[in-house]
DNA sequence: GTAGGGTTAG
């Protein structure tokens, strides 16, 4: 453009800024920055606004921030473009108050101040904040259009009205009505296993004339199998295959859904192939694509693959988007390439909360534990927040590098979880109970495994573990009360399988399954390796042993 | 005449 003689005007920075919202790339925004700060436009609350967005699509909230307050002048959009940059990362006490400054300094909130609230409240599931902010939006007379209304039936329905949600679809005009409004409909029903509700709905839409394209028929019957898919088995992905094929047009939705539920199976090849299929036709994908082709590579330990979709990103500038970046860390060290991903945690200019926490479990996961619980101190000394998933990779990090819960320090490792200023999880108290069984520990355990239970009733790992403790004391009452109770809470355990992918190929691992074409060279590799392992642990303890002896010394 | 802030599903 300024090589054919022409200046920028007004709105092109606004464009260049949206244009870099579509791709979230951190190195675009900046050097977008740069051109708007040399420009006469700098101070157009047109610009400001659409560069404050552009930041809060980023990822660089604190930026966004900046930029905001020192801006001499604001109009509502320039609220809104913050309100829904804070709404979005979940930050409730921040969005409340910049509705009260907003409101004090004169600016009326419109719908899509609402739908921000609305978006900021959602993750609460509160029914009581939705409804609060509805009854507040018609107080203050807002024009409810479609997109605010589409907002409130997604979210009724996902605070668990779905009555109230129908209540707003059927406020909206029949001819005002989008296919979002259908879509959140049908997937508020989805939610609730009310698969009748979804076709009835799917069947409406299609009477009031919108076209079956878009990914509205596959939500129907993806939402129903496979996002409960810890209940229903998946093979259920094939139906959705069938659908998929019959479709005449595809969105990058429609891919992903089909790529997705093939990477979560483990089935990288179709996954792959379904990716290629995709570019071929002319569809890019976006962000959820390829997260979800990237977790499918770490789950099945698929590195080839893995460092061939890290090239694509790489020339596809998705790898400056902190949220692949993250997926990819997670990627490396479920591969074993701790080293790999710790290159690319420390490349990344500004760490999220997200990445310190991938990092810490991926330590966790291969054995760095000094690492890892350095990490985590760290990452506190910073002023970040842990939150409970960076807790349980912490304690991952403790019980596998012999600390609290491994050494036997089991009451400690329950009085750690009680101070936790989060409500421990299932994956805390596993790492807990896995430890009481190392140790024996029948009290503990049972206290434990109580928790689980009320978690989770249907989860058959812990009953399985409880049984080994008791079984272990000789304590055969409680061995055969864990099978009692399985039994009445219908609980059944599916074998536990190790998936690695070598060359490509998949290969399936349960216990005690031999019958691999290599089994007997990878059951005495495995020989071997206990061997080495119990030598390793003597000579541990042994070690042990004296540095008591020398403290006992020391004490006394 | 228009252009900055906005909805669902994966």
């Amino acid at each position: 453009m300024k090589q054919n003689g022409m200046e920028p005007n007004n709105w092109t920075f606004p464009f260049l800024a949206k244009a870099c919202t579509k791709v979230s790339n951190f190195k675009c925004s900046q050097i977008i920055h740069s051109h708007v700060m040399k420009s006469p436009f700098w101070s157009d609350v047109f610009v400001q606004t659409a560069m404050v967005d552009m930041y809060v699509k980023c990822n660089q909230l604190d930026d966004a921030y900046n930029l905001f307050v020192r801006m001499s002048m604001r109009d509502v959009a320039s609220w809104n473009a913050i309100l829904h940059g804070f709404a979005q990362s979940g930050f409730l006490d921040r969005v409340s108050h910049l509705l009260h400054c907003m409101r004090f300094s004169g600016i009326q909130p419109d719908s899509v101040t609402v739908m921000g609230l609305t978006r900021a409240v959602l993750h609460t599931k509160s029914l009581k904040l939705v409804k609060s902010l509805h009854s507040f939006a018609i107080q203050i007379g807002i024009d409810v259009d479609v997109l605010l209304a589409n907002t409130w039936i997604a979210a009724y329905a996902k605070c668990g009205d779905l009555g109230l949600a129908e209540v707003v679809f059927n406020e909206i005009d029949i001819f005002t009505r989008t296919v979002v409004s259908w879509n959140s409909m049908i997937a508020g029903c989805a939610n609730f296993a009310n698969f009748f509700g979804a076709v009835n709905y799917y069947k409406c839409m299609l009477h009031e004339g919108f076209r079956p394209d878009l990914s509205t028929p596959l939500l129907v019957y993806f939402h129903h199998v496979c996002n409960r898919r810890h209940y229903f088995k998946c093979g259920d992905v094939d139906s959705a295959r069938f659908l998929f094929d019959s479709m005449s047009d595809r969105t990058c939705v429609s891919w992903t859904v089909m790529i997705s539920g093939y990477a979560e199976k483990g089935d990288m090849n179709e996954a792959l192939t379904l990716f290629t299929a995709m570019e071929a036709a002319g569809d890019i994908p976006d962000l959820v694509t390829m997260l979800s082709l990237i977790s499918g590579c770490g789950q099945i330990g698929a590195l080839e693959l893995g460092k061939w979709i890290d090239n694509y990103s790489i020339s596809n500038g998705l790898k400056d988007n902190l949220i692949i970046c993250n997926a990819f860390i997670d990627m490396y060290a479920k591969c074993g390439c701790i080293n790999d991903a710790r290159d690319l945690f420390y490349a990344i200019p500004v760490r999220s909360l997200v990445s310190w926490t991938t990092m810490i479990a991926g330590c966790a996961l291969n054995g760095e534990f000094t690492e890892a619980l350095n990490l985590f101190s760290q990452m506190v000394e910073l002023g970040l927040k842990p939150n409970h998933i960076t807790f349980l990779a912490a304690l991952q990090a403790c019980s596998h590098g012999d600390l609290l819960g491994r050494r036997g320090k089991l009451k400690e490792a329950l009085e750690f979880i009680h101070l936790m200023p989060i409500n421990p999880d299932a994956g805390i108290w596993g790492a807990l109970l896995g430890a009481c069984k190392v140790h024996c520990n029948v009290e503990i355990g049972e206290y434990v495994s109580h928790r689980l239970f009320e978690l989770g009733p249907q989860v058959a790992v812990p009953y399985a573990e409880m049984a080994n403790i008791y079984a272990s004391k000789g304590r055969w009452d409680g061995v055969a009360a864990m099978r009692t109770m399985m039994k009445s809470n219908k609980v059944r355990k599916s074998p536990g399988q190790s998936l690695v992918q070598v060359k490509g190929k998949t290969h399936i691992f349960t216990v005690e399954h031999r019958d691999h074409p290599e089994g007997r060279l990878i059951y005495m590799m495995l020989d071997s390796l206990n061997l080495h392992l119990k030598k390793a642990r003597l000579q541990l303890s042994s070690e042990a042993d004296m540095n008591c002896s020398e403290a006992t010394l020391f004490s006394s």
